[in-house]
DNA sequence: GTCTATATCTAGATAGAC
DNA sequence: GTCTATCTAGATATAGAC
């Protein structure tokens, strides 16, 4: 139990830090200090810092899973889509340290590397499948090609969206309005392409969350 | 004469190594070998590496800014609009490393940080002009939220295509389709706001660099 | 499991001779 | 301007007592 203890305590407040100060200026002594723990406590529960970042990662990566398992058949109501996106937009807000690094943890750390290009290949293949639910339900219009494009477009929003919203407000991660303009992107990128009444639906939905932010 | 060389040498040799293994794997110790000249000569030279850095940015930046002084009257034509993003890509490309480690780099050069926000402010400034320019010239139809929205929208694929297509393929930078790709996913992202016959015009221009890239 | 103390290593940066 | 040699700081990680 107390074993269990301090390793949770060492991740969450890892995940802390790494969030608020980026996780190449965050060091394992400072984690162990912010924790009350001696940095060979740490090491004790943890081979590594990078050891840290991966489980971290394992636990985003299971609270994230089921989000991206979505078929042709799930999001056809905007309000399904944008609860999705939703969804899926907080729990990277809430591990955001792994989007603001990314080129630099893949790089070093070759597991994450290879999850998150497998995540993102299910991410890209979840998008996918949620227009071709659309075109399927004659709401949408789209060529192969264009949707092609459209998926990589809404994958690229997907992924920087956050370090892209902190360039601009480099706190603004705390309240939700970076992520309600990040859900908002993505929808505003589909509606063009949809048909009437559906595409007056999205529209006015995003509008309307854009105005009074969840 | 020699001390302009050196100088110079030093540069190149920092924006290859950056740009091949990113700039926090890069110490200073790598660039002066690289360069053939001694740690010490590297110093005489810069004060450090953050010197060189903001350097490099300043080199960038000079030749980016006429670049992004676009009017509401300029690229009313696909071919305009394709070649201006063709130059604004390329020179990226050139500077990746910046691009990369973009929250790194600012959040560490205080400097960096100021300019680059000033940088995206006039791109998305840019990106809003275009805009505009097909609205005046009747060829788009979209509303003035719509409109910011898909400014930024394109802002975000102009700032991070380059760790967005590195991530599928680590060295693809090196052939030109990730650029092309980008460029197309930035032109598809406005033709469906577009009336025909620039609609059409616009999309198959895309589609023919798609398959033929220049 | 946890601590203190310390080893190791690396990177950025400087000093002083030539 | 350039070199060699070296300093310093800070970070990861380990050893060994409790």
């Amino acid at each position: 139990m107390a074993k269990r203890n301090t390793k949770e305590l060492i991740l969450t407040t890892s995940l802390e830090l790494f969030n608020q100060f980026g996780e190449p200026h965050v060091t394992t002594n400072h984690i162990a200090d912010e924790a009350d723990i001696s940095p060979g406590n740490l090491y004790y529960h943890f081979r590594s810092k990078d050891d840290i970042v991966i489980e971290l990662f394992k636990r985003f990566l299971t609270r994230f899973q089921p989000l991206v398992e979505i078929s042709d058949q799930m999001l056809l109501q905007a309000e399904d889509l944008w609860f999705q996106l939703h969804l899926s937009f907080e729990l990277k807000g809430e591990f955001r340290f792994l989007y603001r690094n990314l080129s630099d943890l893949t790089a070093r750390i070759p597991d994450l590397d290879r999850a998150m290009r497998g995540l993102l290949k299910r991410e890209r293949q979840s998008a996918w499948n949620s227009l071709s639910g659309l075109e399927k339900a004659g709401v949408i219009n789209i060529d192969s090609r264009q949707k092609e494009m459209l998926a990589d477009s809404i994958l690229l929003a997907l992924t920087y969206w956050i370090p892209f919203s902190e360039l601009f407000d480099p706190n603004g991660m705390e309240d939700s309005s970076a992520q309600t303009r990040a859900i908002a992107r993505v929808l505003l990128s589909v509606t063009p392409h949809l048909q009437d009444p559906e595409k007056t639906q999205f529209t006015d939905l995003a509008y309307q969350y854009l105005s009074h932010p969840a």
